[in-house]
DNA sequence: CGTCATTCATAAGCTGGTGATATAAAAGGG
DNA sequence: CCCTTTTATATCACCAGCTTATGAATGACG
């Protein structure tokens, strides 16, 4: 019996050169103050606004006083806030500051720059390539992101 | 003045989409009894053979202890082993055990699952965009790995 | 062989996560 | 209107996995 999903040699190909892929990934902002996590949740913040505590750590795949704490940190380190939510008692709100919007640039800047110089050793057809994929990985990221809804 | 290594706006492009891109492939292998050191540990081990602990670390971007430690757990799980180098008393050689490679392979279908899943909702055109760009994607991690020699 | 280098292990401490539980505000039924 | 239940966040105790500093054992070599 074949599972629901059966997979092809093709996708098996993708999901193994994504495996390697992500590691390079990975290792390419080597080491900052701000956690994997940290960083996603100010990338968050800076592109889909303030968010309540309660919408922001399930999908950060993390859990709720792992939330509490981040932000904590955060907003100690001056890189976002937290204000209260005048409809209701209970939430909190949770924003980017200037400075953490700042951090986000920094670190994405750092990150391009380590691309870019790998980027130079492909050829022009390889260059290529990559850019006729990112509309597709994004589509894939959106897909990703709505399931987890 | 310019920065040594000019951006170009394509660049720029392609790292945005890596940023998030990356973020979700990060998502897609959930929660697993492996750190994700320790996964990528055991695939090198798989794809590259038995290595001394000292070729191990560097490569992993975490320090000699802290392979020491991950070793330890590794072999305490039956994932991993240790053996005496018999050309070197001080050396240790870390080989993946069968059962290792059978959670490596676990870890691997259950990516493979979810992104197979996400991969249906691309168009023909875009899959084979994709397909298309994987070369160029691991000639990218090639140069990252020869970089971090 | 005595000294220095190399390889791994150990120790102590930090960061960022977990589950269980506390606190406080909102919501809702009788 | 209370009283109970649910929801939103915080706090607590604990653990995994990393760090730096250091130790122990072996190898290399003048």
């Amino acid at each position: 019996m074949q599972p629901a999903t059966a997979i092809t040699d093709t996708d098996a190909a993708i999901a193994s050169g994504f495996e390697r892929f992500y590691e390079t990934l990975r290792r390419l902002t080597p080491r900052g103050p701000l956690s994997l996590t940290a960083a996603s949740t100010l990338r968050r913040l800076e592109r889909s606004g303030p968010h309540r505590l309660s919408e922001l750590y399930a999908p950060e795949g993390i859990s709720q006083p792992a939330m509490t704490q981040l932000v904590t940190r955060l907003e100690k380190e001056g890189l976002a806030e937290r204000t209260d939510d005048p409809t209701d008692g209970r939430a909190v709100v949770v924003s980017i500051t200037d400075a953490g919007r700042a951090a986000v640039a920094h670190r994405r800047a750092v990150r391009a720059a380590a691309l870019s110089e790998l980027l130079q050793g492909l050829t022009p057809e390889e260059h290529a390539a990559v850019v006729a994929a990112l509309p597709a990985l994004e589509k894939l990221s959106d897909f990703a992101a709505e399931r987890a809804t």
